[in-house]
DNA sequence: TCCAAAGGAACAAGGGAAAG
DNA sequence: CTTTCCCTTGTTCCTTTGGA
C-alpha cells in the first residue's frame, strides 16, 4: 500500500486502505514520478486539493493556464462511487495521461451515469445496463465524434471500476467498445473540418479591430480585445497559446541587408507536447501590425491594477462576478470578442455567413439574437490558405504553424486535398532535380539520387520539361518525395535504404534522418535554425547549465557540418552558374544569404572551432 | 513491410443557470 | 441586468496498429 505521507505532496489525505489497489502499483516514488510528469508545480501555501473536496481544482498547479478542464468534479455522484471516481482521476495521472483527459473521461461518464440515474429506475451503478447507456446516448442525439467520446469514456471508467475493485457489473464491456469504434468510423467519414472565414467579413474585422486598437478613446476592455484580435489574425496562434503570451516573448532581429527590424514571438504550446515531455516551443514572425498590437497591450496593462505581480499580456478589468483569475479564461474573451462584434460591426455580424457559426448574444430579458462569431481556429485556417495563396510551400507554413505530423501538412489550407498536394509537390521537387540539376544535400546518397533520377528518365525517353507528371506516374512506387519539417523527405527503391526502418524513424524525428534532403534553397531557414540554436546555446552557458548547453553546441555543429555549409556550397555554384540576379528572382527570400555570404561562413567556422 | 485507418488525447465553443 | 461559470458538445491533431 502507497504511503499516505508521501501522497500529500499532489492529493492530501487519499485513503489508500479503502482501495483494495489492484490497479495500483505498491511505488509511492512512481506515484510521485507519474504526478510530476502531468502537473507543472506544487502550488505555494494554501490551495491544495484534499481527497475529500467535491471539486479537485488543478489549475494552481499549471503555470499559464486556467481553464474549466483542469477541474475535475464530482458533484452529483453518490457515495462511495464518488471515491471510486476519484480513484480512477489518480489511475489515470499513474498512467500519465494528462488531467485536462481524465477529466473529459470522468465528466463524460458522470453525465450518462446522472441522467440514467434521474430518469429511470436504474438509479445505481449497480443497477445500469448496457442497454441504459445505449438508450441514454440515442437519446441525445449528438454527432458521432461525441458519441465516440462518450463510449469511450464510459468503457474506461467500467474498466476501471471491474479491473480494481472486482465487481460484477451488468455491463458488457466489448460492447461498449465496439460501439466506441462504429462511432469513431462513421465521424471519420463526415469529415466535417472547419471553413475558411469569407475574405469581405475577414477584412471587416481586421480593419475595425486595428481602427478600435488605435482610438485611445476607447475603453479599456474594448481596446484590448481589439489588440487580442488583431494578434489572432496575424498569428493564427489557438486561443489557449495567445492567451498565454507574457509581456517579455516579443523578440526582435535587425535584418543583415535592410536594416530593418523584424520581430518574432516566441512561445510555448501545450497541445502538441506530450504530458512527460518538456513543452515545445516556437517561433513566429511576428507582422508589424501584430507588434503594434502587442506593444499597445504591454503598455495597456499598465492602467489596470489586476497586472500587479505578473507579465500577462491580456488582462481584462476587474469584473463583479469574475475570480479575476490569470490567464483570463477563454469564455472571458469569447465573451469580449462577441460584444466587439457586436458594437464595431452591428450589420455584418448579423449576417449569416458561409461556413460561420451562429450565437446567442443576450439584449434584454429573454431576448436574444443571433450573431455570427467565427471560432478562433478560423484565422488559424484563413492563415494558412493565405500563406499558400501567395506561394509559400507548404513544408514551410508547416513549420510556421508549429505542426509535428506530416498529417497536418495542408490540413488547414482550403480548399484540401492532400494527395493532389503531394504529386504537385514531387513534380515540383523532380523538375528541379532532373531538370535544373539541383543535388538533394544533407542526406545519404543525394548526387546518386540524381544521377539515378536522371538516367530513369534517360532510360525511359521523357522530357523534363514538359513530361514532368508522366514520370512521377511512371516513377510511382520507387519514388516517394515528401514535403518534411525542414526538408524534404525523399525514399527510393532506386537507391538501397542503409538503414532499418525503425531508426529511421527515430533519425526523422531528429531531422537526421538519411532519407530526409534539402536544396540549396533552402538556406535561409537552415540559417533561422542555426542562429536560434546559437540562442539555445548562449542563454544556456549564460545560466550556468553546461551540459545542456553542450549538448545544443554538438546539435548546431551537426547542423552546419550536414546541411547549411552544403546549402551554402551548393549556393555558390548555382550562383556562378545561373548569376545572382537570376538566383534572387527565382528565390527571393534568398537575398539575404546571398548578400552576407562571406560574413554567413565566416560565422560558421569561427563557431565549429568552439568546444 | 508499409501506410492508411484506428485510436487516443487535447483544445475550443455553445447554452443556460447562477451570481452578484 | 449583465457577466461569469458549469456542463455538454464539437473539433483538431498526434501516435499506434492492423491488414494488404
Amino acid at each position: 500500500m502507497i504511503q499516505s505521507n508521501l501522497a500529500h505532496e499532489y492529493v492530501g489525505d487519499i485513503p489508500w486502505d479503502e482501495n483494495p489497489a489492484f490497479a495500483f502499483s505498491d511505488d509511492a516514488e512512481q506515484y510521485l514520478r507519474a504526478f510530476k510528469s502531468v502537473v507543472d508545480v506544487i502550488p505555494v501555501g494554501g490551495g491544495k486539493i484534499s481527497f475529500a473536496d467535491e471539486i479537485w481544482d488543478f489549475n494552481p498547479y499549471f503555470d499559464g493556464i486556467n481553464d474549466d478542464s483542469l477541474k475535475v468534479q464530482f458533484i452529483g455522484l453518490p457515495q462511495p462511487l464518488a471515491d471510486y471516481c476519484k480513484f480512477f482521476i489518480l489511475y489515470c495521472i499513474m498512467g500519465k495521461k494528462k488531467i485536462s483527459t481524465a477529466n473529459v473521461r470522468l465528466s463524460s461518464f458522470r453525465s450518462i451515469y446522472c441522467n440514467i440515474a434521474k430518469t429511470t429506475s436504474h438509479d445505481s451503478i449497480w443497477l445500469i445496463t448496457t442497454e441504459d447507456i445505449m438508450n441514454e446516448v440515442k437519446r441525445r442525439n449528438i454527432s458521432a465524434g461525441g458519441q465516440h467520446d462518450i463510449f469511450e469514456s464510459v468503457y474506461q471508467v467500467y474498466v476501471f471500476l471491474k479491473g480494481n475493485y472486482h465487481f460484477e457489473l451488468p455491463v458488457d464491456l466489448e460492447r461498449l467498445k465496439k460501439a466506441a469504434i462504429e462511432a469513431k468510423t462513421t465521424a471519420k467519414k463526415d469529415d466535417s473540418k472547419l471553413p475558411n472565414i469569407p475574405e469581405e467579413y475577414f477584412i471587416a474585422i481586421v480593419s475595425a479591430a486595428v481602427r478600435v486598437m488605435r482610438d485611445i478613446a476607447q475603453d479599456y476592455n474594448v481596446r484590448t480585445t481589439a489588440c487580442m484580435l488583431v494578434m489572432l489574425s496575424q498569428l493564427g496562434l489557438r486561443l489557449g497559446d495567445l492567451l498565454a503570451l507574457r509581456t517579455n516573448q516579443l523578440h526582435s532581429k535587425k535584418l543583415a541587408k535592410s536594416g530593418v527590424e523584424a520581430h518574432y514571438i516566441h512561445y510555448k504550446s501545450r497541445k502538441p507536447s506530450k504530458p512527460h515531455d518538456k513543452m515545445l516551443e516556437f517561433d513566429v514572425f511576428s507582422t508589424p501590425l501584430c507588434t503594434e498590437a502587442f506593444k499597445i497591450l504591454k503598455e495597456l496593462r499598465n492602467k489596470c491594477p489586476l497586472s500587479m505581480g505578473n507579465d500577462y499580456l491580456f488582462i481584462l478589468e476587474k469584473r463583479r462576478n469574475s475570480k479575476d483569475d490569470l490567464p483570463i479564461p477563454n469564455h472571458r474573451f469569447n465573451h469580449e470578442y462577441k460584444k466587439f462584434l457586436l458594437a464595431f460591426l452591428p450589420e455584418m455580424s448579423q449576417r449569416q455567413w458561409d461556413g460561420i457559426p451562429q450565437s446567442q448574444y443576450y439584449v434584454a430579458r429573454n431576448k436574444y439574437i443571433r450573431v455570427s462569431v467565427p471560432d478562433t481556429r478560423q484565422y488559424r485556417v484563413h492563415l494558412c490558405t493565405a500563406l499558400y495563396e501567395k506561394g509559400i510551400p507548404l513544408a514551410y507554413i508547416q513549420r510556421y504553424m508549429g505542426h509535428l505530423s506530416e498529417y497536418m501538412l495542408g490540413y488547414y489550407v482550403r480548399p484540401k486535398d492532400t494527395f493532389q498536394e503531394n504529386v504537385k509537390y514531387t513534380e515540383e521537387i523532380v523538375r528541379e532535380i532532373a531538370g535544373d540539376g539541383l543535388t538533394p544535400l544533407g542526406g545519404s546518397f543525394g548526387e546518386e539520387i540524381k544521377v539515378n533520377i536522371q538516367k530513369f528518365i534517360e532510360d525511359n525517353n521523357f522530357n523534363v520539361l514538359t513530361d514532368v507528371s508522366a514520370i512521377v506516374k511512371a516513377m510511382g512506387e520507387r519514388v516517394i518525395i515528401r514535403g518534411k519539417t525542414g526538408g524534404v523527405c525523399i525514399k527510393t527503391s532506386l537507391m538501397p535504404c542503409p538503414k532499418e526502418t525503425r531508426t529511421n524513424e527515430m533519425f526523422c524525428a531528429y531531422n537526421l534522418c538519411p532519407n530526409l534532403f534539402t536544396f540549396f534553397y533552402m538556406a535561409d531557414v537552415t540559417y533561422m535554425d542555426f542562429q536560434m540554436l546559437q540562442h539555445t546555446y548562449e542563454a544556456m552557458q549564460s545560466t550556468g547549465k553546461t551540459k545542456a548547453a553542450q549538448k545544443e553546441l554538438n546539435k548546431l555543429k551537426e547542423l552546419c557540418r550536414r546541411r547549411l555549409l552544403p546549402e551554402l556550397k551548393e549556393l555558390r555554384k548555382e550562383l556562378e552558374k545561373q548569376g545572382k540576379d537570376t538566383i534572387c528572382i527565382k528565390y527571393p527570400t534568398l537575398s539575404e544569404i546571398v548578400a552576407n555570404q562571406d560574413k554567413i561562413e565566416k560565422e560558421i567556422s569561427t563557431w565549429m572551432r568552439k568546444s
